[in-house]
Parts: structure tokens; C-alpha cells; sequence
DNA sequence: AGGTGGATGTCAGTTACTGACATCGACGCT
DNA sequence: AGCGTCGATGTCAGTAACTGACATCCACCT
């Protein structure tokens, strides 16, 4: 396999991001990324099919591991307690990579373009959940609402993890996330977790 | 306010619909639709921002309508129970449209770049949904995970609407997934039915 | 009739993306 | 060493999405 230098995807990868991050994505040209990692404008879509998925390349390692952890979750379990524990594995995951999560994330978020890209990962992984608990021997339509809520879970606790300063580790606001979700599906009426005193919250008290 | 023909708007978005049906998305060239509805490849792109926008001109009515529903609900209901009114007024509006939907479905799902823009579609719905929770005094991130879930119920529901064949009114199907999410929340265990994975069509409704 | 304004047409240009073909460089084989 | 193969890269030409600048047209108003 002949080669000039060595990692050519991620060398691209890395110039991509830089890239979209100093000028934005819509500002950054194929072929100034192709440049800036020393190889050509084709050579880019011989490795990423466009220009959004340079960002995206992990997308299918974080799948393989959400639903390998699903699958291997006790037969015994709930479905949403097993898709807890994918929730968890991959917690573990970007712990390690905050910063870079963070600077992909802010490039994402910035451009309408790339937030596309990202939900349909996001149900690319939903869809890839429920087949595997369809696996387990859940029917239909509960396996995809399960897939579905959890990764709705996970969106909103890596949300928060990305925001706030860090000392929280994003697997315990995963779990937060989850107790919050089965409160709300239970119908209970949320009360202030926190004494933040934002937006005032009118009269809920009594549930029907 | 001169114009030609009249419904400028409409006839595009009917061309569109047709030749992406016909020949697919990919091959379909915008000054084709242009063409096909008497107009001008730039007439085209003043009136939609690009190729796909012109499949979604709908999104912005549905999704006043379905928060418009979530704040008129009783100021005492439950989070999820103002969105469930949401989701059945949304509901209703379909239902009057199943041809043109079944239509719209069937180019939308076949083509990636098109489930992208839905995507970011029904996102832009639950932001909009989560707003109007927390216009309702609801905190974050239970306005969140209510509003993601409210779509995901509608999402999956839509889904058997459009594939069965129509006997059984979207609300209902709403109303059942509505119901089949509280129960995987709450943590119930849809066991496998009768221990065969098939596909035959599960018990729903299997809880007290 | 004449003027105004919004919608449309025309044209040129950029850029994402693709197919066809040439080239390079590492490796194996004799 | 010499040679051939093969995968990765480079080069080039072409399509089509999308945009900006400017001309033109039609409906309406005075």
C-alpha cells in the first residue's frame, strides 16, 4: 500500500475542522482543506463523500459501541434500562476527548448545514438501536421509542456537558437526563430540581 | 403586485413533486422543475433557498399549529399531555391530505439528502415545542425531553399511517404510541409476545 | 399616458462533486 | 537489480447547485 505521508483522513480531518472553525464552514473551501493537509481537491472526496462528513467519520465506531452495549446488556433488563448502559459506554468515550468534542460541536452547531448532517447520525444511531433491541425481543413500536428516547437523552445531556464547565461528568448528566425522562413520561409534574431561580414557574402543584 | 400565472409557489412545489417521484430526487434537475412549471431556474431558487426547501414550505404552518395547540392546552395539564393536544390537532390536518403525504413520504424516504432536511425539520419542531413548554412554566430539561418526545411518538405513528392502508385514523395510532411510550418510560417490560421474534404484528395496548 | 414596484428573465461566475485517465511509490517476484 | 502489480494520488474536464448584478415585464396608481 503505497503512501506519501502517513494518515491522510485524519490529517484532513484535522485541517477541516480547523478550518471551519477559524472561517466557518460556508467560508471554507474543499479545496484550501485539501491544501492546507497537502493533498489535492479530489483526493478529499476520495476519502469523505462531501464536505460535511469530514466531520462525521467517528459516527459509525460511536454506533458499533452504543449497540454493542445494548446488546450486551442482561436479557433480563427493561429496554430502556439497556439502552442505559449503551448511553453510559459511550459517555466513557468522549469524557476523554472534551475539547475536541467541544470545538466540533461549536463548528457544528454554528451552521445549519452540518446540524442537518449531525440528526441524521443521530437516527442513523436511533435506527440502529431499536434493530438491536429488536434483537432482544422487543416488538414494535416500542423498540423505536426507546431507540428514540434514548438517544433524545443523550442529545440533552451532552448538551449540558458541552456548556457547563466540566466538573460534572457527562455520564452522571446522562443519568439525570434519564431519571428526568421517566418522570416526565409518568406524567409527574416537574418540580425544580435546583434552587435556580429562572424564568418563574407559575402555579404547577397538584397533578390530575 | 404583477405576476404571470398565478400560484407561482404552488406550481413549483407541485413540479417538484412530480418529476422527483417520476425520475428521483438526484436526477431531477432544478431547471427541469423550472421548466415544467413555465419559469426560470433563478425564478425557482427566489422562491425556494435550494432543492430540497421546495418539498418543505408546510413546515413553518405545522409547526404553528402544533405549539398553538400546546399553549391553548389547560394551564393544569402535564407536560406531556399539552403536547399530546398538539399532537392531535397536527393529526387532523394530515388526515384530509393522505395522498399528498403518502406522495411527499415515499420521494422523501427514498433520498438520504432529503431525510436530512426532515431531520432538521422536525428538530426545528421540537425547539419550537420546548419553548412553548417553558413558555408554560415547564423547566429544562423536562421541556426538552417532552418536546423530542412528542415528535418521536408522531414520527412513529406517521410512519404506520402511512404504510397501513388507512383504515385506522392517524390520531388513534397517535393516541396508541402516545400510550406505548408511557409504558417503556415507566419501565413495563414488553416481553417478546410469544417467545417467536417474527414479524408478525405484536399485542399493543398489554398493560394495565 | 406616465410612473412605480415587485416579480421574472438573462447572464456570468463560484464551488461542490464526479468520471476518465495519467502518475507515483511501495511491495513482491524472479 | 530489474520488473510488474496495485492502491493511492494527481490532473483535467465537465455537470449542476446556487448567487449577484442588471434588464425587463406586468399590474396598479395617479
Amino acid at each position: 500500500m503505497g503512501r506519501w505521508e502517513p494518515n491522510t483522513r485524519e490529517r484532513l480531518a484535522k485541517a477541516a475542522l480547523n478550518l471551519y472553525g477559524e472561517r466557518g464552514f460556508e467560508q471554507t473551501t474543499v479545496a484550501e482543506i485539501a491544501k492546507s493537509a497537502g493533498l489535492t481537491e479530489r483526493t478529499f472526496f476520495r476519502h469523505y463523500a462531501d464536505k460535511r462528513e469530514v466531520l462525521f467519520s467517528g459516527a459509525v465506531e460511536l454506533e458499533q459501541l452504543f449497540a454493542g452495549a445494548v446488546a450486551d446488556a442482561p436479557p433480563s433488563s427493561a429496554p430502556i434500562d439497556a439502552v442505559a448502559l449503551g448511553l453510559y459506554a459511550v459517555c466513557e468515550v468522549f469524557e476523554e476527548r472534551r475539547e475536541f468534542a467541544r470545538k466540533r460541536h461549536a463548528v457544528i452547531s454554528a451552521t445549519a448545514e452540518l446540524r442537518e448532517r449531525e440528526l441524521i447520525k443521530l437516527a442513523s444511531l436511533a435506527a440502529a438501536l431499536a434493530e438491536t433491541l429488536r434483537g432482544r425481543g422487543v416488538p414494535e413500536p416500542a423498540a423505536s421509542l426507546t431507540a428514540e428516547t434514548g438517544v433524545a437523552v443523550f442529545k440533552v445531556a451532552f448538551e449540558r456537558w458541552i456548556t457547563a464547565d466540566g466538573t460534572r461528568p457527562l455520564v452522571q448528566l446522562a443519568r439525570d437526563s434519564l431519571d428526568e425522562l421517566r418522570a416526565v413520561a409518568r406524567g409527574d409534574l416537574p418540580v425544580r430540581p435546583e434552587g435556580e431561580a429562572g424564568p418563574g414557574v407559575p402555579e404547577e402543584s397538584a397533578e390530575a
